[in-house]
DNA sequence: GTCTATACATGGATAGAC
DNA sequence: GTCTATCCATGTATAGAC
């Protein structure tokens, strides 16, 4: 089931990194077809429609996140250490779908991409609650995530707070908050 | 100088509450017109094209975002609570100017509202810093304050992370935390 | 399964009346 | 200073050839 659609992977995959990098308005099919190369026309063989590029990519991200959630939780430096180290978008296949759905769903026109983001920040919360069993630094871990994806994302080359060090600085002061909540 | 262009407001009013409430790519000029209750012809006139709106939020929110500071400043509860707290949207005009804008710099069409976004935010990376006296600490802060203004701006509904009890709690937290780092 | 050609609607912007 | 009418480009989507 995985590998079924293997034509349409790609597709996908050029939808979303013209939404990243170009922004929502720019993905139009013409745009996306040039970038998967193929023609409009077999795009739009693929997904009927645009509204089904972005269900699509909540499809992928809706299977990845459970392998993400995976992942953090097995994690040897702990969940919050790693979710906040991998908010910081490294140009992962989540990464990409993550990123790319949340400048669908400010765009305004799918009201599906804003549930998928919901369903998944709740899944999260719930992950980095039981870790730090204390609802408040939950949540602002969970906003910390929030504006380093957005800040990666917006800025690209910013040399502050995205890049290594910033990040190594960040966690280690979620770390301190996490024992000075505990002791 | 401040009311000079007293025509212009309204519509810029208009454009920016589209832009929020239906994505970047729904105000367009007619939208935009019939929001602000004039005519396509009648909004071009003011506006030559469609970047002279961009530029037209861009002006107001550099106006008053020095005002914003000011207010930082003065607040009894300092810098960075008072920070914290606005950071989730209450619809004044600097929070409609402000997201309008993250909005239009995600949409990747005007690289002048991203340079305009990173103004501003080094601008209150400064002024928190000065209060908190540790950079690491800074940069949270921002970041906290950048995921509140990206939930509260798409969960407008949100009962959790933004609402006041929630928001109460973060900034609790964050004491904590400035406490923490300074003993 | 992928292409070309085309229909149709909409968005940005100009010209010119009032 | 605001309107209507209109032009042109572009975006979505369909039909049908290969």
């Amino acid at each position: 089931m995985t590998q079924k659609q293997s034509a349409k992977e790609p597709v996908l995959d050029a939808f979303e990194r013209v939404v990243i990098e170009r922004g929502e308005r720019a993905a139009t099919l013409e745009a996306v077809a040039v970038e998967a190369g193929v023609s409009k026309g077999g795009l739009l063989y693929h997904f009927g429609s645009k509204k089904d590029l972005v269900d699509g990519v909540i499809e992928r991200i809706s299977a990845s996140a459970t392998d993400y959630s995976d992942l953090l939780r097995a994690s040897p430096e702990g969940v919050v250490s790693t979710f906040i180290r991998t908010s910081v978008t490294a140009g992962t296949d989540f990464d990409n779908s993550y990123i790319a759905l949340t400048r669908l769903a400010q765009s305004g026109i799918y009201p599906e991409a804003r549930a998928a983001l919901a369903r998944i920040e709740t899944e999260w919360f719930d992950l980095v609650e039981s870790e730090v069993g204390d609802p408040g630094v939950a949540r602002l871990v969970l906003l910390v995530s929030d504006g380093l994806y957005y800040s990666s994302a917006l800025f690209p080359d910013a040399t502050t707070r995205t890049d290594a060090g910033s990040l190594d600085e960040v966690i280690a002061v979620v770390a301190d908050l996490v024992r000075a909540r505990r002791g």
